[in-house]
DNA sequence: CAAATGCTTCGACTACCATCGAAGTATGAA
DNA sequence: TTCATACTTCGATGGTAGTCGAAGCATTTG
């Protein structure tokens, strides 16, 4: 009687193993093929087509066909962000799976979370523009300042072309490995944008690590600094 | 790419039907029994058995064990937001029909857990005696004190004959819609005699709830009130 | 045109898991 | 003690979903 599937129907697409690591590869941002998906979730083509129509169907994911290739992504940032907290029960309430790996270092300092940044950086970020009073709220709901909105444009972030955007400006996503929030929406894209623009940092190719420069990181420590 | 299948692991749990439907009740913050949650998903109590030793085992729920019931609970606000981000998803995907209305407002405020007050009324109760200094300890742990028996004798509580009884005068009990303690044991047990003999209430002869009349509940309140 | 690449569909096999009956344990009630 | 309730464990069953081989489009290249 009471309808509840539709949180089962999306949990149980993104309960298969060989679906959570195509997820988990599209959480780069990164348009992926079928065959790379392929390859990341380790199983066959046939198989991975099979898994990528599913997810397709459920609308966790758009597919773009480009030529013979079909490129697919994540369909928006709040599946990303249900990754994110995913993640987060997995790290809080796991002892289900092995220890953090080797490579995970610079994942847990800076990555990408769909477009923006997440990891210690992230959180950092995030805090340091609420404790400077650039953005203002708690937790969920927050706003950019009118100080913000200076700082922003003094970043080189073209405010008036987000706000054109129908996407939330500020938004917040809670980080898996800090178990904090740090900064989503069209603004945290934008920065992380700027990030790259400036060459203070740069995004790994193969993983969703970003790789900040030495001169890069002191840059991002001054800007904050204040 | 290594944390793809604890994320599958965290979202299989929650992929199925069964549990989606226990998860969603538990939403609601309250801590609710094997046989409600096995109620609420439609199934067995068997079943139900099965899936929560699974859910806990995963670390989304926990369990405390009361007399011969066992009060599951989501284990953190983490698991919520998780839940709430997989609603978003499915919301927008196309998948969501909302969730029933809220249960009985009159259970809610007032109901019978084995044979003592419960609800809103049962909470307020068990803070107010321990606020007025007449219930002493914290949580599980608790016991009349001398101002207590004083203010249980002049209310029509016979202390010897409670006393004599093997089972415990002081308990707690978790409330259910309340998330909070309320007062159990054999005197929690004595007042809503007292309160039922005064009354000030009755019990209502379909459901678990119990209703106050007005001049009862605001005797209630003024015995409370000091 | 033909060959090669990228992907989808079909079909069959397999393994897993949800489900429930029955029996067992624990706590409370009479 | 004896009964009742709440829950767990065991065992058997049935359905379902993931997997891949083989074949079938579609597109690009030569």
């Amino acid at each position: 009687m009471k309808e509840g599937p539709s949180i089962a129907q999306i949990a149980a697409l993104a309960g298969d193993p060989a679906r959570a690591n195509m997820l988990a590869a599209l959480m780069s941002g990164k348009a992926l093929t079928a065959s790379e998906l392929a390859n990341e979730a380790g199983v066959t083509l046939q198989t991975a087509s099979s898994h990528l129509g599913k997810l397709e169907g459920g609308g966790l994911i758009a597919g773009v066909k480009q030529g013979r290739h079909r490129y697919f992504r994540l369909s928006g940032g709040d599946v990303a962000e249900m990754l994110e907290s995913m993640m987060g029960v997995a790290a809080r309430a796991g002892h289900l799976r092995t220890r953090t790996g080797p490579s995970d270092p610079m994942i847990r300092k800076a990555r990408v979370c769909y477009d923006h940044l997440a990891g210690e950086m992230g959180v950092q970020l995030f805090e340091r523009l609420t404790a400077l009073g650039h953005i203002a709220g708690r937790d969920a709901d927050v706003h950019l300042t009118r100080r913000g909105e200076d700082f922003a444009a003094k970043f080189g972030v073209d405010l008036q072309a987000l706000a054109a955007q129908r996407r939330p400006l500020c938004k917040t996503c809670l980080d898996w490995s800090m178990r904090r929030h740090h900064l989503a929406g069209s603004l945290g894209a934008a920065l992380l944008e700027r990030l790259y623009a400036l060459k203070w940092a740069t995004r790994d190719k193969h993983g969703r690590a970003i790789l900040f420069s030495r001169s890069g990181e002191a840059k991002f420590a001054k800007l904050l600094a204040r």
